[in-house]
DNA sequence: AAAAAGCATTGAACTATGTCAACAAATTGA
DNA sequence: TCAATTTGTTGACATAGTTCAATGCTTTTT
């Protein structure tokens, strides 16, 4: 087995057990590629097919608003997923674009082989529900931050939490992900205290 | 059976087959618990141990601002779930208040019943999976709203998506939810156009 | 190495929304 | 049925955050 694949595995033996024979499956459904930056995985209006598992670089999904402005859904680096579930799950057009910001390294799995895996691994059903959940509580705590805490509050929770993304990422888009202006957050930064 | 329960067995056999007898063991574990209005089902600090399906009524959760503030989080009415996730799946202390705001009748599942559960019926993981990923795809809807549209905005589409809400509820939890002031909200309305 | 493109910063003016305080209306409860 | 509480409205003022435009700094492309 491919050396970098080893994130991988340590990521989804973490809290699971699956035997190795399991673990070989899984991985032959999933395709390793190879993405170049600043390339676009998913436009509006397609179908997305892939759940991506990010083994190496740094990606974004994001929507955007009618006055043409992004808004940063997620940031996915390494041991993250990258995918529109939506339009994954119930094959609908995506209302979200995906795109890679350094070179990415990903292992995707398709629809149709996610539905295989699941038939033949039903242990991976549970794997995927506590993972939801834990999304779940994520999207809980960030909407609650966006509606009760300032701008300079978020920004300070986001290097607290994600310092590498801070580092690996421009500003304007990290402003956007906190919902300010690319200039507002500019200023915050610049305030001393 | 309870003529109570069928809007759970509809809602429960809608997207998925299962037999009677599952039907039945699924609904034997639900205890069915009829709560006065204005009544706290878990307050900061516990652990939560129930799931509960709305059968009629409605009730909220929501947070606590450091300044005293409530952030409503959810609304739940008739066919909606009641939880923390967080707290009853972790087993750690919550951060979130759950109370009525009518009368309520519930079917309350416990941590422990719902891991039998899952035990015996496997099929209900996929359940499971499948209602977190249309909660994550709401979430992610209402975060983008927040982000991206005003006050104004976010309020004609609460009444568009919950209108049965609007009349149930008193308008200051609605600008909570909507991450507004209760004040803004009744200017808004009282806006012409 | 120069040109182009993308990114970050800053100032000045502006606006959506918040705050506080007073009051009116509706609901609840004894 | 009246008092108490909760809910909704309105005004005056305050502010966090936006917008736009100019400028310089990096990074990428050629």
């Amino acid at each position: 087995m491919d050396k970098s694949f080893l994130i991988f595995r340590e990521y989804i033996t973490h809290s699971n057990d699956f035997s190795s024979e399991e673990l070989d499956l899984i991985l032959s459904k999933m395709e390793h590629k190879r993405v170049p930056k600043k390339t676009h995985l998913l436009s509006i209006g397609e179908i997305c097919d892939f759940e991506a598992f990010v083994l190496k670089g740094i990606g974004i999904s994001y929507f955007i608003h009618e006055n043409g402005s992004k808004v940063i859904l997620s940031f996915a680096s390494e041991s993250w997923w990258l995918s529109d579930i939506e339009s994954f799950h119930r094959h609908t057009p995506s209302k979200m674009c995906i795109e890679t910001i350094e070179e990415m390294e990903l292992l995707c799995l398709s629809h149709k082989d996610k539905e295989e895996l699941l038939q033949s691994i039903p242990k991976l059903e549970r794997m995927y529900r506590l993972m939801l959940q834990n999304h779940i509580v994520n999207y809980q705590q960030r909407l609650l931050a966006n509606i009760a805490y300032s701008g300079k509050e978020r920004y300070q929770a986001f290097i607290e939490k994600y310092p590498d993304v801070m580092q690996r990422v421009p500003q304007h888009l990290i402003a956007s992900y906190l919902g300010i202006t690319a200039e507002f957050l500019s200023r915050i930064r610049a305030d001393k205290n």
